[in-house]
DNA sequence: TGCCAGGCCCTCTTTAGGGCCTT
């Protein structure tokens, strides 16, 4: 991968899991994962698999994302999708919704597997908290009704979040760019603002556009 | 449904507590 596509805030894999809890620390596992690629601010790419975790889910979870037990007993395991998910990331920048979340289900997996993550994450979710202030929330399902953003109105399915995850992260590069009247911002940029006090993101934005003119000049 | 975890973030804070998010 280039230092250029490095840096594309728009050239990055959205993902997100769903799994059997909260916590890979505590052996919950994952039990599908949805992921679109991004190349200059369009899908070109897709992957969505169940995968078995070999243990039963509970009721909670069937009912939280409509997968059965009997359609994780058909489904491939774990470290076979994997393998395949692994093959699928090509060292993309990473975009998920509380992507603390994922990037620790991400590694836990990949770990058992002898595989490991290439490149960072940047979460949708921080970045909402900063940029849409005025949302009643900053759940994923919020802010899509919120900025009125393309679904199908299937919600916490792998792929479905993901590509959700992906136009959110999109309406965010664009509010940005018009708000602060910037031509472009990078994906380390995008990982900074996340870290950034909400106090102090117009202060963030404002050295941004100084640096820019500094270099240009 | 809400607990399990954990990072973020706010405030009646920082020697803490609790809500927000993810499944």
């Amino acid at each position: 991968m280039t230092d250029s596509r490095q840096q594309d805030a728009s050239t990055v894999v959205v993902l997100d899991f769903e799994t059997t809890g909260l916590s890979p620390d505590q052996g919950e596992r994952a039990i599908e994962i949805g992921a679109v690629l991004l190349e200059g601010g369009r899908i070109v790419d897709r992957f969505q698999s169940l995968m078995n975790p070999g243990m039963r889910i509970n009721s909670f979870i069937e009912h939280y994302t409509g997968i059965s037990n009997a359609m994780l007993r058909k489904a491939a395991p774990c470290d076979e999708v994997m393998a395949q998910f692994a093959d699928f990331l090509q060292g993309h920048n990473l975009v998920a919704h509380n992507a603390s979340f994922d990037q620790k289900f991400l590694d836990s997996e990949l770990g058992r597997i002898g595989r490991y993550r290439q490149r960072e994450f940047a979460c949708s979710m921080l970045i909402a908290r900063r940029i849409y202030t005025n949302a009643p929330n900053h759940k994923l399902g919020t802010l899509v009704e919120y900025k009125r953003l393309q679904t199908d109105g299937v919600f916490h399915r792998a792929l479905a979040d993901a590509e959700m995850t992906a136009h959110l992260w999109l309406s965010l590069l664009r509010d940005i760019q018009d708000r602060y009247q910037l031509t472009e911002i990078s994906f380390p940029d995008m990982r900074r603002l996340a870290r950034t006090p909400k106090t102090a993101v117009d202060q963030f934005f404002d050295r941004h556009r100084r640096g820019r003119k500094a270099h240009a000049v």
